[in-house]
DNA sequence: ACATACATGTAAATGGTTACATGATTGT
DNA sequence: ACAATCATGTAACCATTTACATGTATGT
């Protein structure tokens, strides 16, 4: 349900065709949302029926932009009114409840395997924070500061979890857990 | 895909009904995991197919509880051994990306909202540790000590969000966005 | 007697992934 | 010429939710 929102959200900033989206996703949100093309291209076509975006341009190979409508903006803005409630499942963490399956080494390299992870998520976060051009002029940077506001959260999550799955580790090789 | 081996990391502590698991899901792991009770008892059907689960004990009132079976031990582990990938889709953070179409007022509400909602999950984990029982005796109480780990990555989660979120209302508020 | 909790199962619908299918433009 | 990338669309499949459907045991 959400897919349609991140749309929605995404064409409010700037018109994008269907490629484009993937993409923007995958440059900028990627640590809270993703999509497949196939999904993509459905949930436009819906957005369309639904007269919540509109065709913008057209380009060289098929190239079709489109643009959020009034309707879509209003309906954006309702949907940031209704909280969220229940939080994401998380793949990562489930199997730390099967761990003590694995003798101590195992485990504690699982959470190794974990550590890696985060850190390498969080390098990134951080340099896109670095690279992050400055807004547009011709935009107010608005949407552009809360972006950065998104982000921190995910550097933040990051951070705190790197430095869990060390002290996870530590403890399962010292016996501790 | 991950459904099956929640199911099967809890029937590797003990054997459990369909009902059972749900309530266990919902006790103990529902802040990486949960499951509708159409879903566990379709997968358990599965997994006794594929000879994962085996009928356990028949109880009052069609009660019928599973154990794991031998190959779904090692599923298990040889899922434990695959390291998953994409972290997860988090919607209450995706909403943030749009958050720059409410005025500054409502946008800090949202993200006050946010805090109250980490805040109570906070709470409610913090309280978990606290009323923990021992583990039993005749167990070694490894599992448990898993259990509190991940349960620990839950709390340091909330914590950090907590702090992200009343630091990114104040901030809002501020005009520093 | 009645409410509540226990207990299971399935069908329809939803939301999404993966694979299949096609073709145009650009850069080397 | 050829590879890479741009660009779209759909069909089959998968996981999950929600709603429908049923019935039993326990406690008050």
């Amino acid at each position: 349900m959400s897919l349609r929102f991140a749309i929605l959200g995404s064409l409010a900033v700037q018109p994008a065709s269907g490629y484009d989206l993937v993409k923007r996703f995958d440059k900028t949100l990627n640590f809270v949302w993703w999509a497949s093309h196939g999904a993509v291209y459905t949930e436009l076509g819906k957005l369309q029926a639904d007269g919540f975006v509109e065709p913008h341009e057209t380009g060289p190979r098929g190239r079709q932009s489109f643009a959020i409508s009034d309707a879509g903006q209003d309906a954006l803005r309702e949907w940031l009114r209704t909280p969220a409630v229940r939080h994401a499942r998380d793949d990562l963490i489930l199997r730390v409840f099967s761990l003590w399956l694995l003798d101590d080494d195992a485990a504690a390299a699982y959470l190794d395997d974990l550590a890696t992870e985060f850190r390498g998520r969080l390098a990134e976060y951080e340099s896109r924070v670095r690279d992050e051009p400055a807004p547009d002029s011709g935009t107010d940077g608005r949407a552009h500061a809360f972006d950065q506001l998104a982000l921190s959260a995910g550097i933040a999550h990051e951070r705190t979890m790197l430095a869990w799955a060390e002290d996870a580790a530590r403890q399962v090789r010292a016996g501790e857990d």
